[in-house]
DNA sequence: TCCAACATGTAATTAGTTACATGATTAG
DNA sequence: CTAATCATGTAACTAATTACATGTTGGA
């Protein structure tokens, strides 16, 4: 019950939970989608996550039948946790450090060989374009939310957050295709 | 002389002292624009890994006077980590999991009270706005890039990968308010 | 018989942030 | 005389990934 900082993982558990309960290894594939497209676990690190929310009386867990040679517990959030999260939810994020891996690789690109480059990026355009079709597809099947009070909103609004940054990252890989293809300089 | 494998950060620094050489102090400073807008470190990162690429054999220092009490050391790059960082740059980056924590947010947005979700938002969208005002403005101090083999073309992409990034989460932004707008579900 | 899926956990390591520590010079 | 800037480093901690470990059930 001693009442720690929220984590964004914790966070991410709870806004799991609110809408069902579920076991560690539930928890783990429902991480994949489509929660995954902006963040994402292992369970190593999922298993010790759920330990503390339990301490901080954020859930509750029922021993279940196993099929593996270990109890399984089943979770549940509580109504302090479903407080913590609502209040949580309304804060605004902390702005942490941007990492773009690719970006890092354009800052020394002018150091590479241009075809080379430009096999790199068109790699990387092709790889965006199809994260890109999924989305899509799946913003598709989803629909449109009902109001801002249905589950289903945080779904819709966790694909377009998806769709609208690969669209940006590969505009940004066709402003980087245009320069390299006129000229060696 | 031990040849690991060249990190993220090791990269960084590396584009860094490609361009011109300096000492542990300056690269932390120059690490902050326009580098800092896709990756950045505190200086306890960066002496770290100043060591470990001398060991490698990447770098090189060389005494200089220091105002402070210790010894200070200017970083050049040596032939070697030339050769490294070119062929790192053209080499696809392994895919990383994404992290969004206003997604994170968005996807327990529906438990909360929607005024209070649209002032967060808003605050945000804000801080975008603002953040990509001073990008827009320093895309246009720098100009365009002479040519791909021109160092001022990474400094170009980097400030472009920022501003499509932006631009993409003041659009998302624009989309969860307007469906926070149009219903008390 | 072997492989995948079920199911949970620990250990080791790396990356990254925050805090601690020192001491000189220069501008207000 | 006080604060900011110069300048370098270590220590403690949190977050996150990868690898190790165990053992069952059901299908090809």
């Amino acid at each position: 019950m001693t009442s720690a900082q929220l984590t964004d993982l914790g966070a991410a558990l709870l806004g799991l939970l609110a809408r069902a309960p579920g076991t560690g290894y539930d928890l783990t594939r429902r991480m994949h989608r489509p929660i995954g497209y902006f963040w994402s676990a292992q369970h190593s690190q999922i298993y010790g996550e759920l330990a503390r929310l339990e301490a901080a009386g954020r859930i509750c867990g029922e021993d279940v039948e196993a099929a593996g040679p270990r109890q399984s517990r089943r979770w549940t959030i509580t109504s302090s946790g479903r407080r913590t999260l609502r209040s949580w939810v309304a804060t605004p994020p902390t702005t942490r450090p941007e990492r773009d891996q690719l970006a890092l690789r354009a800052y020394s690109l002018w150091l590479a060989d241009p075809e080379a480059a430009r096999t790199m990026i068109e790699n990387v355009r092709d790889r965006w374009a199809t994260q890109l079709a999924e989305y899509v597809q799946e913003r598709d099947t989803i629909g449109e939310p009902h109001g801002p009070s249905d589950p289903a909103f945080g779904n819709a609004a966790a694909v377009r957050a998806g769709i609208f940054t690969t669209q940006a990252r590969i505009a940004w890989c066709d402003w980087v295709l245009a320069v390299l293809a006129n000229g060696g300089d």
